[in-house]
DNA sequence: TCTTGACGTATTATATAATGATACCTATCA
DNA sequence: TGATAGGTATCATTATATAATACGTCAAGA
C-alpha cells in the first residue's frame, strides 16, 4: 500500500475515514462484506477498521443483521460544523424570518469545489425528502444557487467553471448544454441573482441571490425552491425576489470582517 | 500507548477521531498546538492526523492563520444518517406540517444513551442559536423530549435512569431535584406528553410526545419550544397538544415494521 | 440430513508504517 | 535584535497494523 506523501500521512487514518464515506443514501446499512467490497479494503482490515469505528461510537452495529449503520455521532458533526461556520450565525435568524414571511421553502448554499452543499434548509412544503436535509451536494452549474455565487467571480475563472465543472443530469430538463447556461449566469452577473427551472426535479424553479463577502466573491447564496405550479416566473420576480436579496443582503456586510 | 482490546483495534484510527471530537461549540477553529493540547496527543502525532484529515477533506485549513476548521464533509456526514435512520423519513413531512400548522418551533429528538439529541428542527421564531441547529445533545432528565421518551420505558429502568442520568443546570430554574424529576416522569407516564419550563433556558416551554415503537418503547419523540411569554401550560395544552400527539402517533406505526 | 458456501469472528507471525524526538523555519513581541 | 512560540520537516526505531488463515454459525439446496 502507498502513502500519498509519505510521513505525514496516517494510512489507518485515511482507511477508516473511506468505511464513513461508504454510507451514502443508496447505501444507510451496510454488513461487513459491503463495507469491504464499497471501500476496496480486505476482509481482516475492514473488520479492524469497522469495529474500531464501532467501539469509538462512530457506527452503530445492528446486534440481529450485524450491519453497520451510522450513529448519532455523525449529527453531532454537524452540530460543530454550524458553530465553525463564521457565515451561519448571522444569517439563521434572518432565514427564519425570510422563510416565515415566504411560507416557501429556503435554503442557505455554499459553493464547495465544483459543487454547492445546502448548509440550512427550512422547509415549509412538503417536498421529496433530500430537499428537506441538510449536506446535499449538487452540482453547481445545475443550481440557481451554483449560477448565483458564479456570477460573481472573476470573468476568466467563470468562463472555465463554465466549461468543465460537472453537470449530472437529474430531469428531462437538465440543461445540459453549456452556452445555455454561459447565457444563464451572463444573465445573473448583470441583474445579482439567478432563476431556474426543473434542473433537479420536474417543475420545481429554484431562485438565488448571492451573499457577498469582502472581496467581491460570493461564498454562499440565499435561495428559494418553489412549485412551478402555483408560481410563474414574473411573480417569482416581483414577490419573492426583493425579499430574498435584502435578506441575503443583510447577511453580506458582516461576514468575514475585515 | 495502550490498545483496548488488542488487535481489532486500530489506535491510529482513534486517535484521529480524538481531533475530529476536539471540534465543539466553544472550539469551532484549532490551532495545531490547541488540537494536541485537547486531544492529549503529542506535538507530531497530531500533526500527522491532522494533515491526514485535512488531506482527506475531513478539516479545512485556513492558509493565513493555519487553524483548522471542520469541512463540508461534516454536513455530508449528516446527510448520510438522515438517508439511515428509519424514522426521519417517514417523520419529516408530518413535521413540516405540523411546524406549519401550529406556527410554532417544532422538533424531532431522539435518545441517544442518557442524552437526547435533536435530529431535526424546524424553527419559526427567532431563537437562540444552539436551539435552530441539528445534533445539539441535551442530558434526557432536563428536557421534556426525554423525559416522554422515558416515561415509556419499564419501570425499574425508568427508576434507574431517574436515579443516575447525569443533569447539567443551564437556567436557575433548572430541574436539579431528582424526586421532582420522577413526578414530572410518572405524570408523562400517565398522560402520555410531557412539558417542562425553563429547563434549557428562561421563559421557554417545551412539550413533547413520544413515539412509541413496536416494543411499546419510545425512541424518539416529537417535541415543541415555545415562549412563556404568548404562552400558558392550560393553552398549549388545549391548542399544541393535539396535534403534536395527532402527529406522534401518525409517525409511530411504520416504523421498524415487524 | 448432509453439503456447500457466504458471512462474521478470532488468532498469529511478520514487516510495514506509525511513532516521537529533534532540528529547522517563520512570525511576533519586548 | 534576541527570544519565544508555533508551525513544518526529517529520520531511526520498534511498536503496531497487517493479511493470511482458521474457526464458528447460519441458510439454502440437494
Amino acid at each position: 500500500m502507498k502513502s500519498k506523501q509519505d510521513t505525514l500521512y496516517v494510512g489507518s487514518l485515511a482507511k477508516g475515514l473511506r468505511l464513513l464515506r461508504a454510507f451514502d443514501e443508496a447505501h444507510s446499512a451496510l454488513s461487513l462484506a459491503e463495507l469491504a467490497q464499497r471501500t476496496g479494503l480486505d476482509k481482516s482490515g475492514t473488520q479492524r477498521l469497522a469495529n474500531t469505528l464501532h467501539i469509538e461510537g462512530m457506527l452503530d452495529k445492528d446486534p440481529v443483521t450485524r450491519r453497520f449503520r451510522p450513529s448519532h455521532a455523525w449529527l453531532q458533526m454537524a452540530y460543530a460544523y454550524y458553530w465553525s461556520d463564521p457565515l451561519i450565525g448571522q444569517a439563521m435568524p434572518k432565514l427564519i424570518s425570510l422563510s416565515q414571511d415566504l411560507g416557501e421553502t429556503v435554503n442557505l448554499a455554499e459553493i464547495s469545489g465544483d459543487h454547492i452543499i445546502y448548509v440550512s434548509r427550512l422547509p415549509c412544503k412538503r417536498t421529496y425528502f433530500a430537499a428537506t436535509i441538510i449536506g446535499r451536494r449538487l452540482p453547481a452549474l445545475s443550481t440557481s444557487a451554483g449560477r448565483a455565487m458564479l456570477a460573481t467571480f472573476p470573468e476568466d475563472e467563470r468562463r472555465h467553471a463554465i466549461a468543465t465543472w460537472p453537470i449530472t443530469q437529474f430531469t428531462p430538463n437538465t440543461t445540459l448544454d453549456r452556452a445555455q447556461i454561459a447565457t444563464s449566469v451572463a444573465e445573473a452577473t448583470r441583474e445579482g441573482f439567478a432563476i431556474s427551472t426543473g434542473q433537479m426535479i420536474l417543475n420545481e424553479i429554484g431562485v438565488a441571490s448571492p451573499i457577498i463577502g469582502h472581496d467581491g466573491r460570493a461564498q454562499a447564496a440565499v435561495q428559494c425552491s418553489v412549485s412551478a405550479h402555483t408560481w410563474s416566473r414574473d411573480r417569482i420576480i416581483a414577490e419573492i425576489l426583493p425579499k430574498l436579496q435584502d435578506t441575503a443582503n443583510a447577511i453580506s456586510p458582516t461576514f468575514r470582517t475585515p
